[in-house]
DNA sequence: TCTTGAGTCTGTAGTTCCTACAGGGTTTAT
DNA sequence: ATAAACCCTGTAGGAACTACAGACTCAAGA
């Protein structure tokens, strides 16, 4: 019993992996998604490796990399004959920008939340958010 | 002595805040900066304060926020007449997409992390950075 | 089995958020 | 005063989607 897999549509992978149907197809065409395998009548079949890359684009997306920098991260997962410098030049790289960003959100995670305490208190709070990550 | 504000020109605005000069010009047409003030020939001329709020709309961007999310935060740095149900309305769900993210970049620092170290010791690893936002 | 309605197909055009000129005026340093 | 470096407006292009249009497919019920 290796892996059952139970093929769905485009529209139950857009449902599954909160990407549109237009940006999935999208990205097939630009090849950062493959191309599935296809019905009889030329429907997309997908299936769960798929949901999975596709997630991955998606929060990536979200926490502010570019395609590029995520198809760069994914050609270490498709792309088995790298060398170890190469790895450790793509991650360190990423690795570095990701820490910066943790940094910045946990900063303006303190304000939001000052704010928020203050809000409480009853009366408006001024908004110091800026000052969060002005430098 | 209050706040001595030497203006600079779009130029060094630039350079001081990591964005562009033409989407410093862009963000004035959509009306995300303010149009600062203009010399005698047309130059605009910018202060202090325009540095910050335009290193805060950078870095926001960086972090995955859109202009519209930005354009809101704002608003509770310009607008003073919000009650604090309001305030606290975009405040709290801003924090919870910040904590999201902070969540999401850890997991991949995590991912990013053990791949460096497993390449110090000698051979390529496999990369499970797919794994860490996939649901 | 035939139909009907929801889902999918390709292709093209529009949106957001920039980015890169072109053609001209302004500042500043020599 | 004059050239180099800068800025101006406007428009056109690119990245990353998003929204149709018109036609085909599929599952499910009469």
């Amino acid at each position: 019993m290796r892996s059952q897999k139970r093929d769905f549509t485009i529209g139950a992978l857009s449902k599954y992996s909160g990407v549109n149907i237009e940006t999935i197809r999208y990205y097939e065409k630009i090849e950062i998604m493959p191309s599935p395998p296809r019905s009889q009548g030329g429907y997309r079949l997908y299936s769960e490796s798929h949901r999975r890359r596709l997630s991955f684009i998606r929060r990536s997306r979200e926490l502010g990399f570019s395609l590029e920098e995520i198809r760069g991260l994914l050609t270490l997962v498709d792309d088995k004959s790298y060398t170890c410098a190469q790895v450790e030049n793509i991650t360190v790289n990423h690795l570095n920008t990701t820490r910066r960003k943790i940094a910045d959100l946990q900063k303006l995670e303190a304000v939001l939340d000052g704010m928020v305490s203050k809000c409480h208190g009853g009366h408006v709070p001024d908004c110091p958010v800026i000052d969060a990550l002005s430098l």
